[in-house]
DNA sequence: ATACTCTTGTGAATTCTTTCACATATTTTA
DNA sequence: TAAAATATGTGAAAGAATTCACAAGAGTAT
């Protein structure tokens, strides 16, 4: 199969958040143009990005919305559940300890580590905290398959290197710097200042 | 001048993020090639998106640091500051306020709003929160020029409304929903959900 | 049954982005 | 001061992503 584009898979996000809403409304079919309509995409658009995995439409009719959610489920991988290890509780990595979406999307924090020591060995909403130290031998012994970065930045550079060092392939960072994996690992980053650069650029060049 | 792409304004923030660190380190100057290994780009790309706003380098030797960060810094406008207001003090709104970056980046939040009678007229790391309801008003007099909203899903579309109506034109999202603005406003939405559906994709398709 | 309407699925065309490759400018070396 | 080395800036080429446009399938009405 043709490789996927990266924006080919923000939209079946976008295309799931919206069948999400129309199955909670009981619509039972949709097409491609009012897919497309909810997203401001095309509708060439959306049934060549649904194309790339099957024929899931009825011509004439459209999609069935419940199939097609669940089909988008299955290619984004949300039906499986994945052990996730966060590393470090301050404030970011405890917001995201209670994020629900976490939870509802399959992934799974099983461990958490961090390098203070008041806060190793205490629980952190029902998960031990674990001495950083340790985090090789246990992201190996608990199959860990994605890690979440949580730490200083000056931290993160360390953290991912012994990450990919005990074999995770996948990396969810939220510290603002640019880190470096090998070729096989996949990273991506919640870069808040980049975001904000996008609005800055846009506020500095908006017409007046 | 030809529009630029959003991919270039992406690259340009991350060049900034690693000539910032350059500075730190007194580099006085650094090739093409260097800025792009630092990032997995090629030269060509770093050249080319540094071309769409000028040459800022020195044929034969590179582009002075210091310089080119301040010429970046002014592309994306971060010599400016705005004003901001927040929509909405839950578990991300007040996160928000307290994150320095913001502050750096010249976002200067200068209101707070909320439908919480509870949060209403007390205080908030210093800023007052006011009642959602004079939003429209209060957004005029103050010259906001970008909204964050950070209300619950099935309230943003409603306050997004209002603000444009308002007549702000940029706008940064956290409620994980598909928000409906005109043509001229600049919408970009912090998506967790997204970020966590690409890195299940990667998940459930990495080979093995 | 037949005609008509609707909408998919997909090659082909178009548009956008990235990379190549080289003329040109500058610094370094000798 | 001349030759060698280096690195920019940029048209042109290549590669990707998006949109077009239409044949073909499926439902609906008569």
């Amino acid at each position: 199969m043709r490789r996927i584009s990266e924006s080919t898979i923000s939209r079946l996000s976008l295309y799931y958040r919206t069948l999400e809403t129309l199955q909670r409304e009981n619509v039972t079919t949709i097409s491609s143009g009012e897919l497309a309509r909810s997203n401001k995409f095309t509708p060439a658009q959306v049934r060549k990005d649904l194309s790339f995995f099957g024929s899931f439409g009825t011509r004439g009719l459209g999609y069935p919305v419940s199939e097609l959610k669940d089909k988008i489920a299955s290619i984004l991988g949300l039906c499986k559940t994945w052990n996730v290890a966060l590393v470090g509780v301050g404030n970011v990595g405890s917001a995201l300890v209670s994020y629900k979406e976490f939870q509802r999307q399959g992934f799974i924090i099983k461990k958490i580590f961090d390098n203070d020591l008041r806060k190793i060995g205490k629980n952190h909403k029902g998960i031990l905290v674990s001495d950083v130290k340790n985090l090789n031998m246990e992201l190996k012994e608990n199959k860990i398959e994605m890690v979440i970065i949580a730490v200083p930045s000056s931290e993160a550079q360390k953290v991912v290197d012994e990450v990919v060092g005990a074999g995770v392939r996948t990396i969810l960072n939220f510290a603002t710097t640019n880190l470096k994996v090998p070729e096989n690992v996949v990273l991506r980053s919640v870069n808040m200042a980049m975001e904000l650069e996008h609005l800055s650029y846009a506020l500095a060049n908006q017409k007046r």
